[in-house]
DNA sequence: AGCACGCCGACT
DNA sequence: GTCGGCGTGCTC
């Protein structure tokens, strides 16, 4: 009889899998291994996780040198092979890598997954505080909790104390308090499910969805901010939900999952069970959350990009948030887009998906245009009496910048101190300057890790490399020439903060940047005090531009905006369009009308009238026609080879040796792919890495990946393929 | 990726 | 004499 074999997935850079004997783990009565099934193997000398891909009776390779597995779990099934499949071949990466990076940690290891029961804890009858005995104040505290409450879950414990385990544990010796078996993370929220009063637009795009739920349907709702994008989702998911065990994924940006997105889910469809998948969460919390929604017992799903991998065994529906938002691209490993993966995974499963915007990526809204996608217009503010902002341009050639603040400007924060209302400023950089400048020698502080200047950070007399890490103490004198002139060049955030304390003296000022909000709660606690109206102006980068609304904010400043208009990059002034939308969306959402004021030295540039006019209609045509015409993305598709090494010269070598073998596969295959010359990126030298990178461009995907197909293993046997950091990016948004 | 196997320089 | 440097080559 032919012994059972088993093909496993392994996490090994190699474009192939494995086969091993089942031994001792072969079906017996009750299958033991199954597809799916986590296992452990020998490998090359040590032991390995790996995922069987598939059980059969035949190999390949020589059945005497195959060797049995060591081991078969039971703890988790992971048998949704189908979309990964795609993704290993549509972003070129071994499968068993994609496959095993898509698994919580936990299961990565050589352990069985611990799914630790969770437990509730309430006083026992006649219990007294008496029985404590004394200076155990901990325990005192505990019992003062569990009296206020019918029953503490874990997750309300361990805010009175880290050590809560051990206290809950001595309370239970003294018998006072006893325990009982709670599901998993089931936050119990009140309940103030208040029925909010749809406009026309919300229930004809809810009508429109509810109406071909059991396709592959893909939607674009296109909604300004305010506009009630959230209650479709909600309205539409909990229809979804009325199916018999139907599950739903909502993949949302990594800073979007805020607690109030969540609370807001959860009290608006509080029957159903929902987990959360995001970088925040534990890894025990990770694990538990992700098995909830493999087997089924979760019913929504709120994750980051990587949830969009979560194997889901009834998922009826996809909707994805803010679908425009770059973080949803993976940047290292497999590069994936998860808005596209998600789309593939709607299409393999034959369900809706919804993507959200108010300003979409021009891939989207291309795909709206050409009729792909259905399109949803949310054209109206579902706030009451909510007004658009009105937006200006502040001409610096007409007034001109002191210390980066326009005398407008100024007079603008004046008013609205006076008025008792709120202002923001943007300023998209950290630090207290860009740049540390020598007047006599033009020398510039620049880090020697990074193609990059050096940031001055004042507070702590240091000069720092965003990039990389590297800091310095600030030299006294030019390093070049020993002149003792050298100064600070440009505005950051805390030197803008420190400008505008000296002209605004009563003005209570904030910055809210990566620097000043360091501490796990110092964002929370900043936020509140906005609320409370306890700050008058706030100063801020990127950290500030979403989710965040401020009923008493009436004027939002962006300070620079000019080198994304004329950016080498071909995507900027989507970018900025975007986050502009979104600046502008934090001012007037109240009823108190919002200003915008935007400092730039190109007032007339067209972006901005579109912006003025908050068209992000004609702006989207408008670049898609010049997209057209330079047959940029997404006219074209594109990939990128990255390469890095210690020496160019051995990045120049790989990627010309790859250069030649791309236009030889291109002639052979009658190929029409545009293969560029090799360049270096703007940042051409990181952390000690020399970097170039060589761009494919392609008119149909079809072409692109016929070539990859075969270039790939040819760029893998090159020698220099070892010796230089590579990797292949498919729809590349950075360059 | 790792880890083993392999062939050449300075150490208890 | 051995410990260990990291070059190359294979992993069911």
């Amino acid at each position: 009889m032919s012994p059972t074999i088993l093909n496993i997935a392994l996490d090994v850079p190699l474009n192939r899998t494995f086969d091993y004997l089942a031994g001792d783990f072969a079906a017996k009565n009750g299958s033991l291994v199954q597809v799916g099934s986590r296992v452990i193997v020998p490998f090359a000398g040590r032991s390995l996780v790996g995922v069987v891909l598939a059980i059969k009776q035949t190999s390949d390779f020589p059945i005497e040198k195959l060797k049995p597995v060591s081991h078969v779990f039971d703890d988790v099934v992971f048998s949704d092979f189908k979309l990964l499949q795609f993704c290993a071949d549509y972003y070129h990466y071994p499968l068993g890598q994609a496959l095993i990076s898509a698994l919580p940690l936990r299961l990565r290891q050589l352990k069985p997954a611990v799914t630790r029961k969770q437990f509730a804890y309430f006083l026992l009858e006649n219990a007294s505080k008496n029985s404590i005995p004394k200076r155990k104040i901990l325990l005192e505290r505990m019992f003062d909790a569990l009296q206020a409450a019918p029953v503490l879950a874990a997750s309300d414990a361990i805010l009175i104390s880290a050590n809560w385990r051990k206290a809950i544990s001595e309370l239970k010796q003294l018998g006072l308090v006893g325990e009982m078996e709670v599901l998993a993370l089931q936050k119990s929220l009140p309940t103030n499910a208040t029925e909010p009063v749809l406009n026309d637009e919300q229930q004809q795009a809810i009508q429109q969805v509810l109406a071909l739920t059991h396709t592959f349907k893909p939607w674009l709702l296109h909604g300004i901010t305010g506009s009630g994008k959230t209650e479709v989702y909600i309205q539409i998911l909990r229809q979804i939900l009325q199916q018999k065990d139907a599950q739903v994924l909502v993949l949302v940006p990594e800073i979007n999952l805020t607690p109030q997105l969540e609370a807001r889910f959860r009290s608006r469809l509080s029957q159903y069970r929902l987990v959360t998948l995001h970088s925040n969460l534990s890894e025990s919390e990770r694990l538990q959350n992700w098995l909830a929604a493999s087997t089924g017992a979760a019913k929504i799903v709120i994750g980051t990009r990587l949830s969009v991998f979560t194997p889901m065994p009834h998922l009826k529906m996809i909707v994805i948030d803010e679908e425009h938002d770059g973080s949803y691209k993976q940047q290292d490993g497999m590069r994936y887009h998860a808005r596209d993966v998600a789309m593939v995974r709607a299409k393999q499963l034959n369900i809706p998906i919804m993507l959200g915007s108010a300003t979409p990526s021009l891939e989207t809204w291309h795909n709206s245009q050409k009729g792909q996608y259905g399109l949803l217009s949310l054209r109206q503010r579902a706030v009451e009496n909510a007004q658009l902002p009105n937006i200006f341009c502040i001409d610096i050639a007409k007034s001109p910048t002191e210390n980066g603040l326009s005398p407008l400007l100024v007079k603008a924060l004046h008013d609205r101190l006076n008025k008792k209302e709120q202002s923001l400023l943007f300023l998209n950089r950290r630090g207290y300057a860009p740049v540390l400048h020598c007047n006599a020698c033009q020398w510039a502080a620049s880090c020697t890790r990074c193609s990059a200047k050096l940031v001055l950070h004042l507070s702590q007399k240091r000069l720092k490399c965003h990039h990389c890490g590297f800091e310095q103490k600030i030299p006294a004198q030019c390093p070049s020439c020993g002149n003792a002139d050298i100064r600070p060049v440009g505005q950051a955030t805390q030197r803008l903060e420190q400008t505008l304390q000296s002209l605004l003296p009563n003005a209570r000022i904030a910055r809210v940047d990566r620097d000043s909000m360091r501490s796990k709660d110092a964002l929370t606690d900043m936020l509140a005090s906005v609320h409370a109206g306890e700050i008058d102006i706030l100063v801020g980068t990127q950290m500030l531009a979403k989710g965040h609304d401020f009923p008493n904010l009436t004027l939002v400043a962006v300070l620079d905006t000019d080198s994304a208009l004329y950016s080498p990059d071909f995507r900027a002034s989507e970018k900025l369009f975007a986050q502009l939308m979104q600046v502008a969306g934090r001012a007037g959402r109240a009823s108190r009308p919002g200003e915008v004021l935007i400092q730039t030295a190109f007032p007339q540039h067209a972006l901005f009238d579109a912006l003025r006019s908050q068209d992000y209609v004609s702006f989207a045509n408008a670049q898609l026609q010049e997209r057209q015409a330079m047959q940029f993305p997404p006219a074209s598709f594109f990939a990128l080879l990255r390469a890095e090494s210690a020496k160019f010269n051995d990045v120049n070598k790989f990627l010309h040796l790859a250069k030649i073998a791309a236009q030889n596969a291109n002639t052979s295959n009658q190929n029409h792919v545009m293969v560029y010359d090799i360049i270096r990126p703007q940042m051409e030298r990181l952390k000690s890495m020399e970097r170039g990178q060589l761009l494919l461009q392609a008119g149909s995907r079809a072409a692109l990946q016929r070539l990859l197909k075969g270039w790939m293993p040819e760029i893998k046997g090159f020698l220099l393929a070892n010796k230089v950091r590579w990797s292949l990016d498919i729809d590349p948004l950075e360059f």
